[in-house]
This record gives C-alpha cells, sequence and structure tokens, in this order.
DNA sequence: TAGGCCATCTGGTCCT
DNA sequence: AGGACCAGATGGCCTA
C-alpha cells in the first residue's frame, strides 16, 4: 500500500509549539520525550523520507539557547536561568526516528490484520461479493445480527425462511444494506451466487455461519457447530458460503423488540418503504457498472435502478410494496 | 461541495 | 526498551 504524505506534522507541531509544549521548560522533563515530540516537525511520508529535514527546528532551537534573548521590542531579554538544556544528539533522533518508522509499520502490519478478519467475516455474511464489500460497520452490524438470528432459529426453531429471520438480519443496518441483504435471500442462485463461487476459495473456519445452506439446515436439529464435525476441523468447500435462502413465507410487519439494541426503535412501517430508495446492487443484476476501478467498496447508492425493476427483481411473486413495510425504519 | 469511508501517521498507555 | 493496542487527526477517494 501506498504510503501518503502526513501533511499535517508541520501543523500539528505548530499547535504544540503554540501551546507551549516546545518550551524550552520541556527539556527538564524527559530529554528523549521532548525530543521525540519535536521530531514530528518535518516528518514527511512515513518517516522514511525526510530524515535529514526531521528536528532541523530542534537543533536551531539548540543554537538559540546560546543567543541572548530578544523581546518584542528589540529589548535584550535576560538569559534564561535554570539548567542548560541538554543537547539532544543526532543519534538519538535517528533512534526516535527508526522507532517511529518501525511503529508506522507494525501498525499498518496491524491494521492490514484486523481488514483481513473483517474480510474473512464479510465472506461469511449473509450476501458477500468480492466487487462490492460492505462497510466495516456494516458488517459488524450485520455479523450480530446474523448470529442473533441463528441463535433465534436454534433456539426458537424459528424458520430461516421467515421474514422475522430476514427482519432480524436488516435491523439496525443501513437502508442500502437492508436492501441488500433483503435482496440476496431472496433471489437465491442468482449472478452474486455464482460471483461468489467464484470469488470465495475454499474457506471453512466459520462454518457455522454457513450452516443454513451448507449443511442443509432447516432448524435446531442441526448439529451445534460446538459438537460433532464442525467443532474443530474445517469441512470441505461446498459451495457458496451465504445461505440462498429463499424467502417463501409471508411478509408481515410485526415489530419485535431487538435484545441487542433495545435503545433502537422500528416504528410502524412506512408504505413502501422496503426497497423505497431505489438501491440495488448491481452485482445481483448479474453485472457491475463499469469503470470506478480501485474502489471495491460497496456503494449501493450507484446501482440505483427504478422502484418498480427492484421489486421485479427481488420480489416474491406474492408479495406486494404494501407488505413490504420497514424491514429497515429509523 | 458535503458527507461517508478508508488508510495512514502519531502519541499515549499498558504489558512483557 | 520495545511491542500491542487504541483513539485522534488528517487527507484521499468516491458518490449524491
Amino acid at each position: 500500500m501506498m504510503t501518503k504524505p502526513f501533511g499535517k506534522a508541520g501543523d500539528v507541531s505548530e499547535l504544540v509549539s503554540s501551546l507551549g509544549w516546545l518550551d524550552d521548560d520541556v527539556s527538564s522533563v524527559d530529554g528523549e520525550d521532548s525530543s521525540d515530540m519535536r521530531g514530528r516537525c518535518g516528518l514527511t511520508t512515513d518517516g522514511l523520507e525526510g530524515s535529514t529535514e526531521l528536528c532541523s527546528d530542534d537543533m536551531e532551537e539548540d543554537e538559540e539557547d546560546d543567543q541572548e534573548m530578544i523581546g518584542p521590542n528589540g529589548e535584550e531579554l535576560p538569559k534564561r536561568r535554570g539548567p542548560k538544556r541538554k543537547k539532544v544528539p543526532k543519534v538519538r533522533h535517528e533512534r526516535v526516528r527508526v522507532r517511529r518508522v518501525k511503529a508506522n509499520a507494525r501498525e499498518r502490519s496491524r491494521m492490514h490484520g484486523l481488514n483481513d478478519a473483517l474480510d474473512n467475516l464479510r465472506r461469511v455474511m449473509p450476501c458477500y461479493s468480492k466487487t462490492q464489500k460492505l462497510s466495516k460497520i456494516e458488517t459488524l452490524r450485520l455479523a450480530r445480527n446474523y448470529i442473533w438470528a441463528l441463535s433465534e432459529v436454534l433456539d426458537s426453531g424459528r424458520s430461516p425462511e421467515s421474514l422475522g429471520f430476514m427482519e432480524m438480519l436488516c435491523k439496525g443496518l443501513s437502508q442500502p444494506t437492508s436492501n441488500l441483504v433483503a435482496g440476496c435471500l431472496q433471489l437465491g442462485a442468482t449472478p452474486m451466487m455464482l460471483n461468489q463461487m467464484e470469488d470465495n476459495p475454499p474457506y471453512g473456519s466459520l462454518e457455522a455461519s454457513h450452516l443454513l445452506h451448507v449443511k442443509g439446515f432447516k432448524g435446531p436439529s442441526y448439529d451445534h457447530p460446538s459438537s460433532g464435525e464442525c467443532s474443530g476441523g474445517s469441512p470441505p468447500y461446498d459451495g457458496p458460503l451465504t445461505p440462498p435462502l429463499s424467502i417463501s413465507g409471508q411478509f408481515s410487519l410485526k415489530q419485535e423488540p431487538s435484545p441487542i439494541e433495545g435503545e433502537r426503535t422500528y416504528t410502524a412501517p412506512h408504505a413502501g418503504h422496503y426497497l423505497s430508495s431505489h438501491h440495488y446492487p448491481a452485482s445481483a443484476m448479474g453485472g457491475l457498472p463499469g469503470g470506478q476501478a480501485g474502489h471495491a467498496l460497496f456503494r449501493p447508492s450507484r446501482y440505483e435502478l427504478p422502484l418498480e425493476m427492484a421489486f421485479d427483481s427481488f420480489a416474491p411473486s406474492h408479495m406486494v410494496p404494501s407488505q413490504m413495510g420497514a424491514i429497515y425504519s429509523e
């Protein structure tokens, strides 16, 4: 990944300076810390370049140390009292810089690991596409809902094909994401699913979330992930990771309070709210809009379709807009 | 142009 | 001392 110039480092140091953090007195606290702080001045790209300009201010201050202080009106100010500030050797600055560069690299690596984990999480969500990634926050919300919904299936025998299941999945999600999830669950073996077949490598460590598809899950009778073959091994890859559910049940407008988000209220449905924003995943239509290379993040609003088209593709034949109340309502 | 999302840098804190 | 983790700041990219 390319590194970017850290353009505001100078601004920060200015701010810090204006706050007096770079005052001479700082040197009496800890030489390394103060030099570390001053070392931010002039940091450019990743701290890899610009090492020569690093801490140039610091050196200038060192020189000022030996000069007479001049007041705002040109008058001579008394020489600063107190212990003479130690000159921080360049070697130390270099050490600090190297430490910072290494820390940056570690931090990048750490964040990449975090993003990889998030990607793995995306792959086991009910709607996954390599080319249309859910945002981080939406991924986490959907994962939470997914766990919650699957737990409900296990505990209460609620059918994963019920509207309630999808409602649980969509609670708290943005409307575009809700629409995406709803679309995925209803479309079954859609182009998106085919896309996943191609996109997904064998990936078995999170099989619990595939249970609806992989194991032909029908309800509580399914082996709990904590037992049997699902407990420790990695079952062979068995098709798309997303459970290709088809919502065959009648939509109801019943709103249940969320046990995991009590503060959120889902009010009475707005007529035609479901898919009302016309947001529609292009991959569900069999392809992505061209161009826009380099930005894989899911931008649902880019894939707008007229509401009628969306319904034609999403909704079961028996479903009418008036029945599709507040899948998502906020 | 505003807003959302992201990657990166950074300093602070805690732990080993 | 150094690494992991965290949160704030910042700028880039993209879309509406």
